[in-house]
RNA sequence: GCCGCUGUAGCUCAGUGGUAGAGCGCACCCUUGGUAAGGGUGAGGUCAUGGGUUCAAAUCCCAUCAGCGGCUCCA
């Protein structure tokens, strides 16, 4: 006798079982049309399920509607179709490739769907093969065959897909009945079985197994799957195979090879063409394809992998993003800081970065007279790695005390006269600042102490990372340390948030949001008191409350040493970029011993947070790049006016033009190449500098430039030198807030 | 780091075992023009690097390096 809660709040009564399908069309025949699935809570969340599947108990329903025309779909709806498309593509793979095509698994993602395959030796799959999976993918949702589920028991279904041969599709059997696989022995073999009472966990699974055939069980394509599904294949809408990649039989390195293939679907052509349009827009904003054509950047083999050459017009872009979020601190009380890059090896065993992280850095450099010595005592290699990664006693015993916490493997502490010295190339600019803070003394009086600088750092990222300008070896951090009291935790984690809100303004970048990292309730790994990270926890939920735009919460996602706040950045076309972070740090005052003088004449530790807001330089200028397209404005552009002559009778007056730019610390120059204006106009359009000048005799004659602002395809008009000149610095000062182009409006 | 694909002129790319190619860019010449490419001539290549197969290798094979797409990782 299920009772069921409808969204609204309205609820149905049913003398039988009923499933979804039957609760839409209790409701209206329209909505049983549109139905593709439903949304049951029990108590325990909502859960999707397919339109057919019985309800017995009461529960809140929610149907599932494929959108009206004009309508966006649901997440749920989506979900639902592409969980569908994932077994039509895989049906429509085996179709044109084989049978011997073994399917692992394949669900939905944000954007789409993949399904991961082992594709049998001596057989190819490559994107030739494309246009007809396609056409089949067509034809199977055309054919509008039904999603059929049906139940085996596990005892007749596991000797089946064993006979199949189909060593992944048991091992998902073997996960979904909570069993201990028998073919797959990795390192994530059995999730289930870790928790702490897999005995029961045996007996709350299903003892039975679920198929789903498109269409005709016995008769038509079938796949082992949990569901849901929609109701039948032409409810999909269009579905296409979009890439291929590799994977690893669950993300293990060691386990098999996969084929992924990638696809995605929506309810009608036209957005799955939409988004297809978008893809082709974001490969063309790419910032290493721009970087290129407009001379951005450079990564040179023999320079390094991941190690950036800003080049003349990338530099400026750089540079007057540099120039003014470092006006921004100035605003804020930050005073600037200078650090060399590198620092000695002892530093880096001071603030654990060595040798724990090792593996995400640049090798030590180590002193020639210590490698030497090791030479001439023919000294083994791991003899040496030992000298290089061990501690002095001395620095043990400070590391211990201070922190009360880190034990120092004995075999790690070498008498002094064994260490090697050297140094590291910094992976972080936090050691540098915490000995400029602890070079003088500080009264309460003076906090907080805001130390700021576009620091550079190292690390090694692996090589199958990096990526143009997003994923580097080297870069430039927009760094500060605050070294603040407890109480002053609240104003400064706001002050870090004001500035990203004012930048990411200026910027264009309007939405935005945080991800407040938090502490795994579960975990005891975190450092500091529990008072301490209460404190700061809720003073980082606080701010990122205030800012005004979407937040989540994060657990878990801490660092072991304080909360963080991650930002994530939209650009224009929707793309989401993750930035920097601002993290608090209770750790790094007793690593460093440091203090101050509180109001009690008596020594405190200083809460220390670390903020690089926008990341790195090199990160934040590839992510502009690509949400400008390379059309930077005004006050970024490398080059923000070209004067073209129309011939070189004009070339004089251009001159003359030039120069009543370059006396307003324009960045011009004039194009006095013998081309005609047409194929001027092309290269510096090609260029994307914001404004070109025309000049012609008719121009010297009244004292004027023609203007033509980008991306408007004609002559504004003329306007007197002076003016043109004022208006683009202008457009200039005020960051485009007014502009010349505007003038013509 | 792992897997796959790719590497030819400054850039974008063609060239599948037999003399190294195109467009753009660059240099020079002609053209002197009013808003998205006027015309001509020319320079420019260790075909990523190292080995191998072959009478003969840009082309086939192996290794290395780098780029791309994924996977894994990211204090």
């Amino acid at each position: 006798m299920p009772t069921i809660t409808l969204p609204n709040g309205d609820t149905k009564s049913f003398d039988k079982p009923v499933s979804a399908r039957d609760v839409a069309a209790s409701i209206g025949t329209g909505l049983a049309k549109a139905a593709i699935g439903a949304k049951a809570d029990f108590g325990s969340g909502g859960e999707l399920r397919d339109l057919g599947s019985p309800i017995d108990r009461d529960c809140r329903l929610e149907i599932i509607t494929a959108p009206r025309p004009n309508q966006k779909a649901t997440a749920d709806a989506l979900y639902l179709m592409r969980h569908s498309a994932a077994h039509v593509m895989a049906e429509a793979i085996q179709d044109v490739l084989g049978k011997d095509v073994l399917l692992a698994y394949g669900p939905p993602t944000d954007t789409g769907f993949f399904y991961d395959m082992f594709i049998p030796e001596g057989k190819r799959f490559s994107t030739d093969h494309f246009d007809a999976i396609n056409a089949r993918i067509a034809a199977i949702i055309k054919e509008d065959r039904p999603f059929t589920r049906y139940e085996q028991p596990a005892g007749e279904a596991l000797p089946r897909l064993n006979s199949e041969g189909n060593k992944y599709k048991v091992d998902n059997a073997e996960r979904a009945l909570g069993l201990p696989s028998s073919v797959y022995k990795g390192p994530k073999a059995a999730p289930v079985a870790s928790t702490s009472d897999a005995s029961s966990l045996r007996h709350s699974v299903t003892p039975s197994l679920s198929f789903y055939a498109t269409g005709q069980p016995g008769k038509n394509w079938e796949d082992l799957c949990r569901g849901p599904h929609v109701p039948s294949t032409a409810r999909i809408g269009a579905a296409q195979v979009l890439s291929l990649a590799s994977s690893f039989w669950h993300g293990d390195e060691n386990a098999d090879r996969l084929t992924r293939v990638y696809g995605t679907a929506f309810p009608t052509q036209a957005e799955l063409d939409e988004f297809l349009r978008q893809k082709e827009e974001a490969a063309k904003r790419d910032h290493r394809v721009i970087g290129k054509a407009l001379r951005l950047f450079h990564i040179d083999e023999d320079v390094g992998q991941g190690l950036i050459l800003w080049t003349p017009a990338g530099s400026v872009v750089r540079k007057e993003l540099q120039t003014f979020i470092a006006a921004e601190l100035r605003k804020q009380g930050y005073t600037e800081v200078f650090t060399p890059h590198i620092g000695r090896l002892d530093l880096y065993k001071t603030s654990g970065h060595f040798p724990y992280y090792k593996d995400s850095q640049f090798p030590p450099i180590v002193e020639r007279d210590a490698l030497n010595a090791l030479a001439d005592a023919a000294c083994s290699c791991s003899e040496m790695l030992r000298r290089v990664e061990g501690v002095s006693p001395r620095l043990a015993a400070g590391i211990n005390q201070r922190t009360g916490r880190e034990t120092i493997a004995p075999d790690r502490v070498l008498p002094d006269d064994q260490l090697i010295d050297g140094f590291m190339l910094k992976p972080m600019n936090c050691p540098h600042h915490a000995k400029i803070f602890a070079s003088a003394p500080h009264s309460y009086r003076d906090m907080p102490v805001r130390l700021a600088e576009f620091g550079t750092v190292y690390r090694w990222e692996q090589s199958g990372e990096l990526n143009g300008l997003t994923r580097v070896r080297g870069f430039t951090q927009d760094d500060a340390h605050l070294f603040c009291t407890e109480d002053q935790i609240p104003a400064e984690i706001q002050g870090c948030l004001s500035l990203v809100k004012t930048i990411f303004n200026v910027l264009g970048m309007k939405e935005y949001r945080v991800r407040v990292g938090l502490r795994d309730p579960d975990s005891g790994k975190y450092t500091g008191s529990k008072e301490s990270w209460d404190k700061a926890e809720a003073a980082c939920l606080e701010a990122a409350a205030s800012l005004g735009v979407e937040f989540s919460r994060e657990p878990g996602e801490a660092a072991f040493y304080g909360p963080k706040i991650d930002f994530v950045v939209k650009d224009v076309i929707g793309r989401e970029w993750q930035l920097g972070t601002v993290q608090v740090d209770y750790q790094m005052g007793p690593r460093f011993d440091l203090s101050y003088i509180g109001p009690d004449n008596k020594p405190h530790r200083p809460v220390v947070i670390h903020r690089a807001p926008f990341g790195s330089m090199e990160r934040f200028c590839g992510v502009l790049i690509e949400h400008f397209a390379g059309a930077f404005p005004l006050w970024l552009s490398p080059e923000q006016a070209r004067v073209l002559p129309i011939s070189d009778k004009s070339n004089d007056y251009a001159a003359r033009v030039l120069g009543a730019l370059a006396e307003r610390g324009l960045r011009a120059t004039m194009d006095d190449s013998n081309d005609r204006v047409q194929a001027k106009i092309k290269v510096a359009a090609d260029l994307k500098i914001p404004y070109l000048l025309v000049v012609g005799p008719r121009d010297e004659e009244n004292g004027t430039v023609s203007i033509r602002a980008r991306g408007i395809q004609k002559d504004l008009g003329a306007l007197a030198l002076p003016e043109a000149a004022a208006a683009l610095a202008a457009e200039r000062d005020t960051r485009g807030e007014t502009s010349l182009a505007a003038r013509f409006a």
